[in-house]
This record gives structure tokens, sequence and C-alpha cells, in this order.
DNA sequence: TCTGGGGTCCTAGGACCC
DNA sequence: TCTGGGGTCCTAGGACCC
């Protein structure tokens, strides 16, 4: 095969179904069986076997819908340990290859090769041996897209799947591209490819002859720069070796769905202090404090609102963060709505020592604090179940 | 008994300030 | 006597990504 790869040292590789190969990993005997990794009763599908897929199951699909599909699917729940140790490992492959590695998720990455072809061989050859290393060591598969550009190798991984290599070099980037639906492009999700299409822009190539201003009116300023200048293959977005999340967060936040949904503000306000807990322990782990708090409520119907505040100063304190929650909460006057979720998160994060806490609060906020890492000291040494605040002790409906 | 949980970024209006 | 114009912060919502 002639390598084309010269002029394509992007790589992005994308693990083949990794939720579901990871586990297939500890269940050998579900090979030749559809498998799907997800939720529990109200859940959605997490990641699904090739052999489930072709009974149109794909990932974030209502778990319930994947059943009606497939009802002969082994469905395993998520050992996120394993899936963090695998995904570890993999990263690690590609930093010996290259530093410049961008983790984008659990199973994805970018990598920018130009400094590694000298010892290793052309970019293609350097995917192929990242290919095997994984294979052979992890005992799954990926596919790889290679490109002068991180969108290119982006659309480039996605039609290599599963386990193969696309590039795309820059001579053939417009005719590789123009045809592509419009969906095809990273930042076009479900309601912007409708629109898309309805004002009669189904391609790429409908994109790239589209006036920049009529884009722009019909997407936004923003959303129609990017899409006009990605449909001409310009893409200047540069890699930044990153190793994943928790490095530079601009918020923390934490959700859940109620197992069945509920009006009493009992239940709902003590959800809101298990979430706040879960957040500020994050928060003081990794040493940021935020001064902006939103509460999300998702009602039954699925309508899902936010109400924030920002306070006068950044805050770790899991008592600050669970008040101002809790007052946004009572401020919505709710009466019998049934709530689904509640979610808390707090956003502005920076580092706790820019943080000059100026005692407006008094001493009782020092004590909090204080209360906060004699907490977080017994988590690390007693896990999360054994300590927390007393009205969490009940059990959960 | 459809529809998770973790995030990021953009838009738009109003307040407020100079 | 008709009343600008910007910049920044805050809030709410929405789209998107994995």
């Amino acid at each position: 095969m002639a390598d084309y790869s010269h002029d394509c040292p992007i790589l992005h590789v994308d693990m083949d179904a990794f939720y579901a190969s990871v586990a297939l990993r500890e269940h050998p005997e579900l090979v030749d069986v559809p498998v799907i990794v997800g939720g529990a009763q109200r859940g959605v599908v997490l990641s699904a076997n090739y052999l489930a897929r072709a009974f149109g199951v794909r990932s974030g699909m209502p778990s319930t819908r994947a059943r009606r599909l497939c009802p002969q699917a082994v469905t395993l729940s998520p050992d996120y340990d394993t899936f963090t140790a695998v995904s570890s490992s993999v990263m690690e492959t590609f930093r010996q290859v290259t530093p410049l590695v961008e983790v984008v998720s659990l199973d994805e990455a970018f990598l920018d090769v130009r400094g590694a072809t000298r010892r290793l061989g052309s970019p293609l050859e350097v995917a192929e041996q990242l290919r095997a290393t994984i294979h052979d060591e992890q005992g799954i598969t990926c596919s790889v897209g290679l490109a002068g550009s991180v969108t290119l190798a982006k659309i480039g991984s996605r039609r290599a799947k599963p386990d193969g290599v696309v590039v795309v070099p820059p001579s053939a980037v417009t005719t590789y591209l123009h045809p592509l639906d419009v969906g095809e492009l990273w930042g076009v999700g479900e309601k912007t490819q409708a629109m898309l299409h309805r004002l009669g822009l189904v391609t790429v190539g409908d994109i790239a002859h589209t006036p920049l201003r009529t884009l722009q009116r019909a997407i936004g300023v923003a959303l129609g720069q990017h899409l006009h200048g990605l449909a001409w293959g310009d893409d200047r977005r540069e890699i930044t070796p990153r190793h994943g999340a928790f490095e530079a967060d601009k918020s923390m936040g934490a959700n859940e769905t109620f197992g069945r949904d509920t009006d009493d503000r009992e239940v709902i306000v003590r959800e809101i202090l298990r979430q706040t807990t879960r957040v500020t322990n994050r928060m003081r782990v990794a040493g940021v404090a935020g001064r902006t708090v939103t509460l999300t409520v998702r009602f039954a119907d699925f309508t899902t609102i936010t109400r924030s505040r920002t306070l006068p100063e950044a805050t770790d304190v899991t008592q600050e963060v669970y008040r101002t929650a809790t007052r946004l909460y009572d401020a919505l006057g709710l009466q019998r709505a049934r709530v689904r979720l509640v979610g808390v998160r707090v956003e502005g994060l920076v580092a706790r020592t820019a943080v000059h806490r100026q005692l407006l609060l008094g001493e009782r906020e020092h004590g909090w604090s204080d209360a906060d890492r004699a907490v977080d000291r017994a988590t690390l040494r007693y896990g999360t179940a054994m300590v927390g605040p007393a009205s969490l002790l009940t059990a959960r409906p």
C-alpha cells in the first residue's frame, strides 16, 4: 500500500467500542454474543459491541430501547476502575511515541507525531505500530485517522472504524470533505444539522459555497465562522498536551437521576447535600475553590432549568455551597412538581491558594472548613461510605 | 418504564460603570 | 431636551462533545 501519510502528522486514535471491549476481556465467554455496557433502570447505553450494534444499538441510547432492539444481548455494568486503568496504559503507550498527546476522553486522544518520524518511520507506520502495541498489550483494537489537522484526523478515525486506518492527505482535503454530510463536522450536532438541512445545506461542500454572512445569520457568528473554515479544510486548532481532565477544570459538578421522580422537598434537599459533598470533596482534593454555584433541576417531563448565584468569594466549603444551592432550590417555589434529577455545579474555579478569604463570614465558616478537612481525611482512610453528613445516613428512596 | 453523567463554549439580555 | 457607546459581570438557556 502506498504511503501518503508524510504530510499527515496528526493522529486521532479512537478505541473501538472501548467499554464493551474492555468488559469482554473479563468475559471471554461472551465474545460471540451481543453485549451492552450500560446503566441500571433509567440509564443509557455506554457502549455496545459490534454484534449488538448490528441490531441498531448505539451508545447514548436509552437502555430500555436497546433491550427492545436486542433482547438477547447480555448487559454488563460498567467498571470504571478498570476502564481508567486500561486508558492510562494506552495513553502511556502514546507518550512513548510523543509528548504531544491531547487526551480527549478515556478512549480517545490526538497525537502530533512530527517529532517521532525520524525514529519510528512515517506517520502511517507509527499508527500501525501503536495499533499493534495496544492490541498486544491490552487485547483491544483501535482505529486511527491521520491528517494535517485535528478535525480531519477525527473524521478519518471515524471512517476507519472498526480496527482500521484512514489517511486524509492535504491534497485530498476538499474532495474528501465536500461530499460528507454536514453532521460529520465536529461541532455540528442533531439540532444544527437539522437547521442546516432545512436551509438546503446538506453537504460540507454546500457550507463551503455559502457566503459567510449568510451562514452566520443562520447559526451564529462563532459557529458560522468555525464551520466555514472547516469546510475549506482550514483548522488551526493545535494539540495541547493534556493528561485529561482535572488539570485546569473550569467547573466541577455532580448530579444523579432519582430512581423514581419525587416531589418531596426533604428527599430533594438531602440529594442536593449529597451531590454538594461529592463536588466539594473533589474540589478540595484538586485544591480549587469557586464562586458561582449552579443548581440544576430536571422535571419529570425532562424540561431542565438552572439557577445560579455568584458569591463574593470563592469557596470550597460544603456548607456554603449547600446553603447556596438550597436557597436557589427554595426560591423556585415548587409546589407539587415532580423532580427527576438535581445537580450541583461550582464554576469559576481558581487555585485555593489564590483565594484571599476576608473572613467576612466569621469563625463559624472556619469551623465548617475544618470539619470538611476532617471528613476528607476520614474519607481518604475509610472510603466515602463511612463518613458524611448525618442527614445522608438515612437510606435513599 | 424512553432519554446518564461529566464537562465546555456560545448567546442574549440586563445591570452597572465610565 | 430626545436620549452614545463600550466594556464587564451576572444569569439563564441551549448546543455540543464523549
